[in-house]
DNA sequence: TTGAAAGCGTTACCAC
DNA sequence: GTGGTAACGCTTTCAA
């Protein structure tokens, strides 16, 4: 803490310079001399400061990495990837959880001047923050969130599996589809949607809407007694409900079965992440490859940091859907 | 970027050191000139150098936090509380996973040489590494790990509910019951099994253990199918399984009903975390205030930090016994 | 109130 | 191979 590479080159009898070579293992050392200031540092207990070096070098030797929050298994997977990359390639990580603050611009502006570049994580900024630090040359990788044209992003799939999905419901009996969550509220969920519809519509089910933008297990339990309210009226249950992600799934499934309807004998449920709790709840849904998410997106800003690479890159990762007992009403009682 | 404090001063006509006061300080500089180099900042899009800025301030503004994994849910909430207090209070977070590294001690001391203090979530290094960070003046807290004399920490409390817990099994039936998980792994699930089972022998069960170390899904599927193997000779099957965690306790009911046994009709199961995935499996397991542990540890350590404290403190935060029917044959078909 | 200058702890360039 | 010494970008005395 206190010592300084003045206190171990006055131990070692050497400059500062040296012992700055000797530590760091350039080449230009004599063995002898390297073996006093090792000894000396040793001695001393000292430990290079990160801050002088950084501003030396003037690269903090850190990414940055936004995301709305790690509440869901989704984004956790995602940082995680990303950290264990940034580890090896020995850059610290910044996080910074936006969580539905308002200010969430100035923060990451923050963040930006703290590190060398960082990966922006789903609906936390607006495009505009990213297009002003894209400008300023800070490098940006955008990660689940609508890719722009002059900026780096890594996504998923959501087209060949929202038509298997789609398609997979109406072979599975949906005539009437429900899809749970706003198709406006991200581009992600926009393609979800799309595809689904699509590939339902056109095997003879009609596909509407209940445009709900939070993405959690209360207001998927709020969308399913809704629908069981619009059945009094109506007379009538979808007899299929697509969700823009598992959270939804499961809470909407809670909320059939707190009314006494049983899935999928009378209603069939997808949801879409395969988190965890999917599997334990037979849930019928597309697996993202989250970590492998966060580790392109490192790579990725890897090479932006060290100008390996010029043009933007925009990848899409491969999904896969995944079919549980919620839309097969005659499988056995396994779960896999 | 390229824009420093310098060339604001000379657009604005007036030294560095009035630049620095008049961004900051809102007193000691005149109304004009503060609005010449305000206007004069935004003009050159001029971002102040954190790395200049912590170096002469001698402080880094970031915290650290060291957790294993963020696969489970368990340390993923924690990291979100901690990262939202420090947000708060204007600090950024840096991250380290050391995922079972084995140089982890190195990362550790490495990320202690960038932040102010850091937070030790579980088991990641050795107190040996802890002992010599405290020692060389770096605030530290410890989280769901054995506690430290001299240094603070946040627990989740194991005693009270595992009293409860192993009540709660005897009274559900239990007569013999296999604690899955090695108590000697950490001190968290020691005093789990300790609590457990005194509780459970006392109302006249006995307890045996599984010394499983690897706190996983597979881990649990594993020593499901142990059990069942050694039925085979033993020709006997505990009737309870107390799990030291829920993913073992939830890859355990997987094996138990892949081979065709009903939880919890022919053996209970209990676990403890109360992970989102408990839930839909329907597991009776203990609730620990994840997210709590990770706001409290950010408080303590900005006392450290601001040394507003000296003397170490040990935070026991409470927790509480969910039963689900994972535990109650008698119950109906309604998760809760 | 403002400016000059001395750090903060490194790295890196340039002589020797 | 090694030492002296400018940077790096900012904050913070100390004078003026």
């Amino acid at each position: 803490m206190a010592t300084t590479i003045r206190d171990v080159a006055h131990r070692a009898g050497v400059s500062i310079a040296t012992v700055s070579r000797a530590l760091r293992d350039a080449t230009s050392v004599t063995p002898e001399t390297r073996a006093r200031v090792t000894q000396a540092a040793a001695d001393l207990e000292y430990v290079p400061s990160q801050l002088g070096r950084q501003l030396a070098q003037g690269r903090h030797a850190a990414n940055g990495i936004v995301f709305p929050d790690l509440s869901g298994p989704y984004y956790a997977e995602v940082v995680l990837g990303y950290e264990s990359v940034a580890a090896q390639l020995d850059r610290s990580v910044l996080i910074l959880s936006t969580h539905g603050r308002r200010d969430a611009d100035t923060l990451v502006t923050g963040l930006a001047a703290r590190c060398d570049g960082l990966v922006v994580l789903g609906p936390t900024v607006d495009d505009e923050v990213v297009h002003r630090l894209n400008r300023r040359g800070t490098p940006i990788v955008l990660v689940a969130r609508t890719p722009l044209v002059d900026v780096d992003s890594v996504n998923a799939e959501n087209n060949a599996s929202g038509t298997l999905l789609g398609e997979h419901l109406v072979a599975a009996g949906a005539r009437t589809i429900l899809f749970v969550g706003d198709p406006e509220a991200t581009a992600d969920v926009a393609e979800r949607f799309a595809a689904i519809s699509a590939a339902a519509e056109r095997d003879g089910a009609s596909v509407t809407v209940e445009p709900v933008s939070d993405f959690s297990e209360e207001a998927g339990v709020h969308a399913a007694r809704q629908a069981l309210a619009r059945r009094r009226t109506t007379k009538s249950l979808p007899d299929a409900f697509a969700c823009a992600n598992d959270e939804l799934a499961l809470g909407l499934m809670l909320g059939l079965r707190d009314a006494g309807l049983r899935v999928p004998e009378d209603a069939i449920v997808s949801g879409w992440d395969d988190v965890m709790a999917a599997r334990y709840a037979g849930l019928t849904t597309v697996r993202q490859p989250m970590r492998d998410l966060g580790v392109h997106a490192a790579q990725l800003l890897d090479q932006l940091i060290n100008r390996t690479r010029e043009t933007p890159v925009h990848e899409v990762l491969p999904t896969e859907l995944i079919v549980r007992q919620s839309t097969t009403p005659t499988a056995g009682g396994t779960t896999r």
